[in-house]
DNA sequence: CTAAGTGCAAAATGTTTGCATACTT
DNA sequence: AAGTATGCAAACATTTTGCACTTAG
């Protein structure tokens, strides 16, 4: 994956400063381009997807991809969520977007296991489970009602 | 849902044994056109698309979404697992990118806890867990030198 | 000075759609 | 007969890439 040394430029300040604004929002790349563009902010939209990409590898950001043929959001990650040694992770509510911030033992059981098991290493900050918040799914209103279910 | 009156068609019936007959692997919009281009099969691609896209809005078959700009994955659901869902999910490696296809038991103490205790009910269609994958995590090549937090 | 980032325009990718024809019920 | 499904080709939208140029360390 995308790896190297990472260059301060003013473009990925001005992204960064621009999505934590924007924390807890989603934010699609074609938003940011449209963003600079009206602030009259000049940066190219390669340049935009090129360190999205990449500050989503450095776990900046989250990236939610919704659907096949919808671009996907983005969306900046709070500091207090990246502490150490915490196995808090995220459920995303794929109704009303709500993101759900936990801090739950047993994904310390399916880390083990999948260590264990699979010799894979979980890493729980990227963790992002999707499904239905209590109240979206107790509302009778269909989800995706348009055509897909992903 | 887009739902309306199914028509039995050939093509449709075709499809769907094609799926079943590779119940448990993944398949993609190409790979299927693939398959019945090389055998000779004639099913136009728009047809292949569309028939997917109903049989996931009627739970014949699960739908994957990976990544953007990757295909979609399809994949038969069986009849036993479909009872009350499957709960396979994905993992896949920050370093190599690879995706492990995982059918875990684990999940679904997370998905009951999580539905008892916060009232999310969990989609594991759409759980990928990020981490390293066994080879990567053995290998002594740094990860991620800039600046990560795990 | 070197490796990395930028930006433009062009390409690539996966998916969807318009429409005339053919098939199902 | 009425309503769907098919298939082709063209359209679409998002994302990626080639390349010359600029910038950061």
């Amino acid at each position: 994956m995308t790896t190297g040394t990472r260059y301060k430029t003013k473009q990925r300040d001005i992204l960064l400063d621009y999505l934590r604004s924007m924390a807890g929002r989603h934010v699609t790349a074609a938003d940011v381009c449209e963003h600079f563009r009206k602030e009259g902010t000049s940066i190219g939209q390669s340049t935009i997807y090129r360190q999205l990409e990449s500050m989503v590898d450095e776990g900046l950001i989250n990236k939610y991809i919704l659907d096949s043929n919808t671009p996907a959001c983005f969306e900046y990650v709070d500091e207090h969520d990246h502490a150490e040694g915490d196995f808090c992770f995220h459920c995303k509510c794929e109704k009303c977007g709500k993101l759900i911030h936990m801090n739950c033992d047993e994904l310390k059981s399916i880390e083990s296991h999948l260590a264990s098991r699979h010799g894979f290493k979980l890493d729980p900050l990227r963790t992002v489970l999707y499904g239905l918040c209590e109240e979206c799914s107790n509302s009778h209103i269909r989800y995706g009602e348009s055509s897909r279910s992903i």
